[in-house]
DNA sequence: ATAGCTCAATCAATCGTTTGATTAATTTTG
DNA sequence: CAAAATTAATCAAACGATTGATTGAGCTAT
C-alpha cells in the first residue's frame, strides 16, 4: 500500500518537524532526546537508529534546507535583462518571503552561529550563508560600478543591515513584539501585515542610501 | 587588611567575568558549574555560596549589567539645545562605543532571547532593552513632527535596523568575519577600524532615509 | 570561640546512548 | 504459493557519565 510507504518517509521527516522546533525553542543542549522523542510520538532510540546521535540529528535539520537555499540562490542575480536596483528589489522581496514563513529554522540557525561551539557546523553553514552575502554584494557592487548606486556605498555593512533587520526581528521576538505593537508569533499578523511592510521599507531604505548623494559637506 | 576585603569583592566580580565569558561561548545550559568554577580557579561550591544557583549566577550577571544601561539611557535624547538628528547621531555614537567593548554580553543576551526558556528573564531584559528603543523613537518621531525628517518613516523598523546591523555582526563573528574580510574578535580591528566605520555608515544609512524624500512615483 | 569562607566528597536526577528482545516487512527458498 | 530465512523497525529497560546542588569537616581571621 501507498499509505504505509508514505508514512515511512514521513516519520524521518515529522522528527526533523518536531525537532527543529524544540531546538528552536530550547536550543541544542537545552532540548533533550527524551522531549523530541516524547513529543513527536516515537520512541526514544528511534532517533539514534535513524540519525546516530543527537548531534547527527542536528546536522540532518541543516542538512534538509540546504537544498532550499541553493534554489534560492539560483534564481536571484544572473537576469540580465534588469538593472542592478530590480535585481536588488527582486532579491529583498525573495528573501522577506522566505525567511518569514522558516523563521524557526532561522532562529536555531542564528543562535547556533553565535556559539562557540560545534564549530565544524558553524564553517559549513557559513560558506553556505556567506553565498547569498555575495550574491546581493555582487548586485552591489554591479550598480555601483554603472554608476546608478552611490560610490561612497559600504557594501559590507549594507548586507549586515540586510540580514540583521531581519534577524533582529525573528530573533527576539518578544522585544520585536513590544517594538511592533503586535505578537510577533501571530501568523496571519506575519503573513499579512509584517511581510508587506517589511518589503516597503526595507526598499526604501536601500534606496535612500543608495541612490541619493549624502551631503557631507555640512 | 584592606587587601583581603578588596579580594573579596573582587572574587565576585571575577566569577561574574568568566561566566559572562563562558556562557556567552556555550550557552546557559551548554556551560556547566564544574567548568566555570574551573576556569575562574575556585571550588565549585562557591558558585552556589555566592550566587545561589546556576541561574542565580546567570541573574547575577545581568544584574550588574543593568544599572550600566540605565546611565546610557539617561545621557541621551533630554538636551533640547540640540536638533533631531544631532541627537539621533549623538545616540548612535554612544550605542556603538559601548556595545563594541560589551560584545560578549551582547551575544548572550541576544541569545537567550532568543530561547522559548527562563522567559521572566526575558520579560525583565525586554523591558530594559525596550527603553533604548523608546528613546530612539521618541528622537524619530520628535523630527517627524518638526518638518527634519521624512513623513513616511517607519520608525519602528528603523529601530529593528538599528539594532539588528550591530547584532548582526556581534551575533554571527564567523559570517561577519567572512564578510569584513576581518578576524570579528580581533580587538584592534574592532576598535580602530570597524567603530569609527559603523558609526558613519550608521549616520549615512539613517540620514539617507530620514532627510531625503523617496521618490515612489516613478 | 565565633562567624565567614573553602574544600573534597557525595547526592539524586537527568543526560545521551546502548542493549537485547520482539514485532513487522521483505526476500529467499523449496 | 507457502514456509523459512533475512532484514528492518520498534520497544522497554538499563548503561555509564555528567549534571546542579548539598553536605559536613576544616580553615582563617577577628
Amino acid at each position: 500500500m501507498i499509505i504505509i510507504d508514505k508514512d515511512k518517509i514521513d516519520k524521518k521527516d515529522h522528527i526533523l518537524d518536531v525537532a527543529e522546533r524544540v531546538f528552536s525553542d530550547l536550543g541544542f543542549d537545552g532540548a533533550s532526546t527524551r522531549m523530541i522523542s516524547g513529543e513527536a510520538g516515537v520512541n526514544m532510540a528511534m532517533l539514534n537508529y535513524y540519525f546516530g546521535s543527537k548531534e547527527g540529528l542536528f546536522l540532518a535539520i541543516f542538512e534538509r534546507k540546504i537544498s532550499s537555499f541553493r534554489t534560492l540562490l539560483q534564481n536571484i542575480g544572473n537576469d540580465d535583462s534588469m538593472t542592478a536596483w530590480d535585481k536588488l528589489a527582486k532579491c529583498l522581496d525573495n528573501y522577506i518571503e522566505r525567511i518569514i514563513v522558516n523563521n524557526c529554522f532561522q532562529k536555531l540557525m542564528n543562535r547556533e552561529m553565535s556559539l562557540d561551539k560545534r564549530t565544524d557546523l558553524i564553517y559549513k553553514i557559513s560558506e553556505i550563508m556567506m553565498g547569498n552575502v555575495w550574491e546581493i554584494r555582487k548586485i552591489l557592487e554591479e550598480g555601483m560600478k554603472n554608476g546608478s548606486f552611490s560610490p561612497d556605498t559600504d557594501t559590507q555593512l549594507l548586507t549586515a543591515t540586510i540580514f540583521g533587520t531581519k534577524n533582529y526581528i525573528i530573533n527576539t521576538p518578544y522585544i520585536a513584539s513590544l517594538m511592533l505593537e503586535h505578537d510577533i508569533r501571530d501568523e496571519k499578523f506575519l503573513e499579512e501585515k509584517l511581510k508587506p511592510r517589511l518589503k516597503v521599507y526595507m526598499k526604501r531604505l536601500l534606496k535612500a542610501y543608495l541612490m541619493n548623494d549624502n551631503d557631507n559637506t555640512k
